[in-house]
DNA sequence: GCGCTCTACTAGCGCGCTCTAGTGATGAGA
DNA sequence: TCTCATCACTAGAGCGCGCTAGTAGAGCGC
């Protein structure tokens, strides 16, 4: 029994035994290949004693089924891709949301992350490559163009960008309320001069940008709207952080930031410049990814629930391969505004303190 | 459905055509579908006028290969599987690290994120049932004797832990040196009294524990030697800080947490409680992840260089599958302590102070 | 005997590719 | 003329599996 025939005819036993296959297992149980494909697809016409015989002998020669050559067989590959940003806190968020989702569905899931030194593109390609049904983007910062594109080979559904006119299914926040929301909540603190570190070609920067724009209209501060460029990235924040402290007397009492990792690098740089947050400037994330939560940071943010987007995101795409719906879905989440630490009402002595204090050195 | 070579014989929900082949490519080009291949492999034996057509006729259809029935067809699948803890700040790091070095070494690369839903092994099957021809483990904190197993099936490495005695590569840091180096930098400093967080199961925490008590030991300090339970996140760092903070009286000056994560959460709850850093206690972390750059975090910490790391990893992978070694390898990495912001000579009121403001609130 | 259904199983094609073993065609060397 | 080599290319056998179409046998009614 621990020599299974006709592996190395003649020669010793091998380092790195050939994987065992379906006609291994077929054999070892006395049965056909085709049967053990049954068992192993839960498909009906197996009695429950070979089921087990089957399952046991698998077990004993280490047997696991080949996901390349069962997508190759099927045309249902049953795995879906998933394209994230490897830094973003978010983006992991949802990712650990996603698996569960996913299998709960009979679905599999394939990541591939985009960085710096390797482009969407490129990691969309590897997806595809690997033969993936569906696609869930995550924040793709790609042109429209190529995702309408994708769009037309395959399920594709964008998480946190809405894409206008084109067959890809989204699931976002409805980004305008969490925007709203925000500027409320600082207004009434009695913050005026707010400002918003954008985006960029982020997903629902523009929204946000918008958002904004309205809100302080709405609010009668049309005076103190103020847009700074940004990229949801950890350095824009610090960087425009920089901007403001350079201008000393014309600093704004709250700042809404593009996304977390935006506001946390702002927060570094305000904090180390001596300021005190909330006491002379509040800042309002956007994302509540779980860095937000962390107690040294705790920071106001603009919830949207990763949970939520997975379970929504993974609907959408299987729909669509199941044909339970062949036209484009917007999900919109509604957003929810979360108090922290890092929004109070704005302290009269903000630039005062700065002043005296200059760049965190003593003169 | 007696349409056999139909467009739509019941399979899959179709969107658009039908995903061109190598078939499709051969026939448009005028030539055999072998001869494609050949072209698409980069192996000898086609003219350049030929493969120049091959190549255009692809770009036209957008044929992209098939890597499932790549790997089905040849041995070699030319894919790594990367496991990753999705949420760990240095993973994110090395995977981007990994991919580059990958490509060049002509693999592709499969990610499987565990996570507290998704169990390591389970992320480890996902890797196997893609026909990873190795696998590169992050931090992995599975049992010896599983990973010895994943060892004689494929060829496995360790990243961040090694382990003893099992035909399994490893790349790490030498925690030894980088825990001298941390502890021999906060006595010059001044300090005597110095913690240290563990960092449980995770990898690397074994020997980082046991250095520390070695160095606590050359300098002397054996009675400040305290070894505080924890797991490598922003949790249990704060957890631990609670823990300090509750005693008051025997307030170590200095702590060393077994990660950055750690560290970052230990600050989080020590800030808050209203001590300062450096001024009533240092803290040092581990990793040098990017987070432990974030100008307002400013962490000291220990460099493990996430490039080198993965460019080792890789060739360690690939030199088994080309057959180059047969035997474990360890290899050790020079670690370096980043000195920043949160270390600095002990305050002497670094309690009362505390004492004095209670828990932050005032009385 | 017939036809029918149901369960439990098997035969064998083909998914899209790789790769070995070829086939001509051309040219050099004897 | 006949090798022998080299080049550019092709035929066709699988890789491990899914899946359709089938079979064998039992049961059941007439």
């Amino acid at each position: 029994m621990p020599e299974p025939q006709g592996d190395t005819p003649g020669g010793p036993p091998r380092r790195g035994d050939r994987r065992p296959t379906m006609t291994d297992v077929a054999q070892r149980a006395g049965v056909s290949r085709a049967l053990v494909s049954l068992v192993f697809r839960d498909a009906p016409g197996a009695s429950t004693a070979t089921r087990e015989r089957v399952f046991r002998v698998a077990e004993e020669i280490g047997y696991r089924p080949d996901s390349a050559a069962r997508m190759l067989a099927s045309s249902r590959s049953k795995v879906l891709g998933v394209l994230l940003t490897v830094r973003n806190p978010f983006h992991a968020d949802m990712v650990e949301s996603i698996y569960p989702v996913a299998e709960e569905r009979g679905y599999e899931i394939l990541l591939s992350a985009a960085s710096p030194t390797r482009d969407e593109r490129k990691a969309v390609d590897a997806l595809l490559g690997h033969r993936c049904e569906g696609l869930l983007l995550l924040g793709p910062t790609l042109p429209t163009s190529y995702i309408a594109e994708l769009g037309r080979k395959l399920p594709v559904v964008s998480l946190g960008r809405h894409f206008r006119g084109i067959d890809v299914d989204s699931v976002h926040t409805a980004e305008a309320k969490g925007v709203r929301q925000a500027i409320a909540h600082l207004v009434e603190l009695g913050h005026r001069s707010i400002a918003h570190i954008d985006g960029g070609r982020g997903p629902g920067s523009a929204e946000r940008r918008k958002a904004y724009r309205a809100a302080m209209r709405k609010h009668g501060l049309d005076d103190y709207i103020r847009v700074l460029p940004g990229d949801q990235t950890e350095e824009s924040g610090s960087a425009m952080a920089n901007v403001l402290l350079a201008e000393r007397s014309a600093m704004p009492t709250a700042v809404l930031a593009g996304n977390d990792r935006c506001a946390l690098g702002f927060l570094d740089v305000v904090w180390r410049a001596g300021l005190s947050v909330p006491g002379d400037l509040s800042v309002v994330g956007y994302d509540d990814s779980h860095l937000a939560h962390l107690s040294h940071i705790d920071l106001s943010t603009v919830r949207q629930d990763p949970d939520r987007h997975a379970e929504l995101a993974v609907r959408c795409v299987v729909d669509r391969l199941d044909g339970t719906r062949d036209q484009a879905a917007e999900f919109v989440l509604e957003p929810k505004l979360v108090t922290r630490g890092t929004t109070g009402p704005p302290g009269r002595s903000g630039i005062m303190r700065f002043a005296s204090g200059g760049d965190g050195v003593e003169t």
